[in-house]
DNA sequence: TTGTATGCGTTATCAA
DNA sequence: TTGATAACGCATACAA
């Protein structure tokens, strides 16, 4: 099927003679080449690549050389036919190009990338099939471990998983041998911001919320939940809308909340998109952020530093997420025990907040 | 290196008697199988599977029966050794969390899923060394295709590689075989921004580049500077400032502005991540847009719809670039001539520009 | 139309 | 410490 098998052979590279079936891309250099010019044998070759047993210096240098001079590449695939070992790690996220997530993908990137693995990039799209057909297509390619950021796969089917080959799972606990989970810690943070604008005087607070689907969703809830009875403030129900996570979301919840008539002088938003949609709902109706309602957001994604008002928001060490996603996956593919830990959830207060006047 | 090598072999699954290298993930079925169960030779199997010759009706039924039984998946990496085709298509983008090329990650992502084929995800950086980094990693695991969204390789360099393998690039116009490149028309896209402008009585139209390095960058500041001039109206180089399409650039960008004590009514700049930054620029010193100062963004991001007020911006279409991409090297490796070809630019006039007031 | 044999580039087993 | 040799799972040239 590649470049049309039926046309006349194509006049090969001056260095014909050999032609073999053109899986080389012309002008690669095979460990058998390497082995010859340096005068040993390809397993020895690889020993020395692999650092798989001890050569004698003399050979190793010879090798080297031979590397070095060859240019020599070992072929991953081959790799993986022979070893097992793909040195690729599948990475389940549910959107590619989420901009919350998008900082673990980064964070992935780099600790596997200094590792010498790479990451396999799919996405769930927050349904079960999708990320089961992505699951599947890892594995076939057998990668040699993987990592779930959040997603629908149930519990259960994770910890199958992680009896097949290490799996690192995020937004949720549990413990499974071959297993490790990461998991923000969203009631912290929902707390956090829910304090925050207690602080500032505020007691009649609304709650816009995510998908009640995702777990870290109902966990903000309660933490919004928390911090109002822990500052023996009633919640009224009436002041909880869901925005499905997304700005539209928002700026519909925010619109509910407005013609609900029940009086608020605050919004936690679940998510910075909704936040961005409810303040545009807000300006619609001609009431400004901070001076009529207070807005606090979570997730502090890159652009809530410059929306008008910056946004003050629940910053999630996110890219710190996919760093120690990774390093948890190299951990368990050594067979060593992850102990990564995240930092905790961190207030960042920008002027989208204010006391409450009066 | 794996799980211990060690230790005392774990005991086999209930499937010992063989006890082969360890490759295959336990349960793992195998095309060899397959032939088993169906009567038939390895061959025959991978012929049917891969509609490589006519075979008789009865034993493509037993065949395809086997594999429904046994729940066949062929491994990709033994087709990649074998047959020299990966079926995975090598994506060179800049910053994998990128909030105007994530859409293209997108298209690519569902126009390969299609077909067959899995994208493998690298960042460049902008770096030169780490794209020729990420190529040759993308070269070694034999990927059959390349995408390259933008980058800072050379022209040359590009054509060498698709004398190598089918490679489509973007944000650039080249020819030569084995390559097919698509490119936004940045240059209409400018003009269109400031014609919207100067359609609203602006004159002194301000212009914050993007960073002069990319060839986008100095095409965009070309259409500002067509649009000013096709209307008669004269360029003042003082109201041209670079922002490095970033936030903070354009923040900075808009600071020189006020502060040079030039006069202007409105500000194109060359990206909206750009555009935000001007605006909270522009709000720091308490003028409102679009009552003092027009604003016009470029690339319409996603959030730009949701901001305060919403951004006036000119959209492209790069999703699909993704999607022409990904059919681009389809095209390529299946020996078709590409025909991609993108839609234009389109000016999406919101609330952040109004007409010239008096 | 189908089966057999061989090879893809590497790692792993086993002797030496 | 090193080298043959046999896989790894599949695709393909060739023979039948």
């Amino acid at each position: 099927m590649a470049r049309d098998p039926d046309a006349p052979r194509p006049p090969r590279a001056a260095t014909a003679g050999r032609a073999p079936r053109a899986t080389a891309p012309a002008g690669v250099v095979t460990l058998q080449q390497v082995a010859e010019r340096a005068g040993v044998s390809p397993s020895t070759v690889s020993r020395i690549i692999n650092g798989t047993a001890i050569v004698a210096e003399a050979k190793k240098q010879a090798v080297a050389d031979a590397i070095e001079a060859l240019g020599f590449v070992p072929n991953p695939v081959a790799r993986g036919l022979a070893g097992g070992r793909t040195l690729s790690i599948g990475v389940v996220t549910q959107v590619i190009d989420s901009p919350f997530y998008g900082g673990a993908l980064r964070g992935i990137e780099d600790v596997l990338q200094l590792a010498g693995y790479s990451p396999l990039f799919v996405s769930g799209h927050w349904t079960t099939t999708d990320e089961a057909r992505c699951i599947e297509m890892l594995r076939a390619r057998r990668v040699d471990g993987l990592i779930l950021l959040d997603g629908r796969i149930s519990d259960s089917a994770v910890k199958a998983l992680a009896r097949q080959l290490p799996v690192v799972v995020t937004g949720r606990q549990i413990k499974a041998p071959g297993l490790f989970s990461l998991a923000f810690d969203n009631l912290r943070g929902a707390r956090l911001a829910t304090e925050h604008l207690l602080a500032l005087g505020h007691r009649r607070i609304a709650f816009i919320g995510g998908d009640p689907q995702h777990p870290d969703a109902v966990a903000r809830e309660q933490g919004w939940r928390d911090a109002m009875a822990s500052a023996g403030v009633p919640v009224d129900e009436a002041l909880r809308e869901h925005g499905g996570y997304i700005e539209e979301g928002g700026l519909r919840a925010m619109e509910r909340l407005l013609d609900s008539g029940h009086a608020f002088s605050a919004v936690f938003a679940a998510n910075d998109q909704m936040a961005y949609g409810a303040a545009l709902a807000l300006h619609r109706r001609g009431l400004q952020v901070p001076q009529h309602i207070s807005l606090v957001g979570f997730d502090d994604v890159a652009t809530s530093q410059y929306t008008l008002p910056p946004l003050s928001s629940v910053r999630q060490p996110v890219v710190e997420l996919g760093r120690r996603s990774a390093e948890a996956v190299l951990d368990l593919i050594a067979g060593r025990k992850p102990t990564a830990e995240l930092s905790a959830p961190e207030m960042v207060a920008r002027e989208s907040s204010a006391a409450l006047p009066g």
